[in-house]
DNA sequence: CTTAATTGGTCAGCATGGCTGACGTAAAAC
DNA sequence: GTTTTACGTCAGCCATGCTGACCAATTAAG
């Protein structure tokens, strides 16, 4: 890692400056993740519950399949989460209509409620934020995060916009 | 993305906005800790050994109870850490000289080699965002996730920021 | 000097949430 | 009709949080 030196306008990609963004990433996950951890205690459930429940919230029908792709575990370990999850009554399973062997996923009255409660915490802190920081900030945060992203996820986020715009 | 774009200057703190936040928070933290994941789990370690190392290397001679502040875990979780590291040569302790009680924390020869391996490969990644993204972005991305900490994590950074420049 | 507070280690036990391997079942595809 | 796909599940392992309790060395306060 080299002491580059910034020429005017030009990026501070020194050591410093590298080490300054992971240390933010690292504090503000954490930070931002912990808030909702104190709710989640409450229900007796962990992050693992927050990140199904936010994601069947985000795509209501989706698949087992597809919400491994997006979590990237196995589906032992969702296995486990989701039974937790349909039998405290937060989400249901349909069978997929041109496929029946699909168990499509859905949140119920109270799972859609918790999906709010816990959301909308984590939205208020990111408006809080935005506002702070102005709209020229806030465009740059996305595009810094986006080019932070692995190649297969930029991919799989963009199909499921298209999901999502369907 | 979504199709509805700001207006001028103005922010849109829509929910569709405030969610594209958060799944870039998400996938983002999960695609640059994965990276070294891969390298830490040839060595048996996980994260929790990746975030000692990395602020014992970037505090040499941190104590243990300062480390505890900055990763929020019980001293107990820290400790079978620590030893796993001093047992594997990776970190060494010393007395403290003002305070014999301290055992301030260092990185050993091969402890410096592997912190900088895996920050160097996260430094890479952050460099390809920046150097993508511009200087704004990154001043930008800086802002937002600065204004996404908890007002005890802001007075922490600064406090170790003053601890570095001594 | 004695006592209390601080710094740190350690043992025992518990929960969560990852993982693998193996096996089962229903539906779809060929 | 066989194979592949989508999903569930059982059993067990590992890492990493947690709590409570107890101990030792050292420093600070009375």
């Amino acid at each position: 890692m080299a002491d580059v030196k910034p020429i005017g306008k030009a990026l501070f990609l020194r050591e410093e400056e590298l080490r300054r963004g992971i240390e933010l990433m690292f504090f503000a996950y954490r930070d931002f993740t912990g808030e909702a951890d104190w709710i989640l205690a409450e229900k007796a459930m962990g992050r693992a519950h927050h990140r199904a429940i936010y994601f069947i919230g985000r795509h209501p029908g989706i698949t087992v399949s597809n919400l491994l792709n997006i979590l990237c575990i196995t589906k032992q370990s969702l296995s486990r989460v989701l039974s937790g999850l349909m039998k405290d009554g937060y989400v249901i399973q349909k069978p997929g209509v041109t496929d029946r062997r699909q168990r499509l996923l859905f949140l119920t009255k109270i799972g859609i409620a918790f999906e709010s409660r816990l959301t909308s915490m984590q939205a208020r802190r990111f408006a809080a934020a935005y506002r702070g920081a102005g709209v020229d900030a806030v465009d740059g945060f996305q595009q810094v995060l986006h080019r932070l992203l692995d190649i297969d996820t930029i991919s799989q986020m963009s199909q499921q916009d298209r999901l999502a715009n369907e």
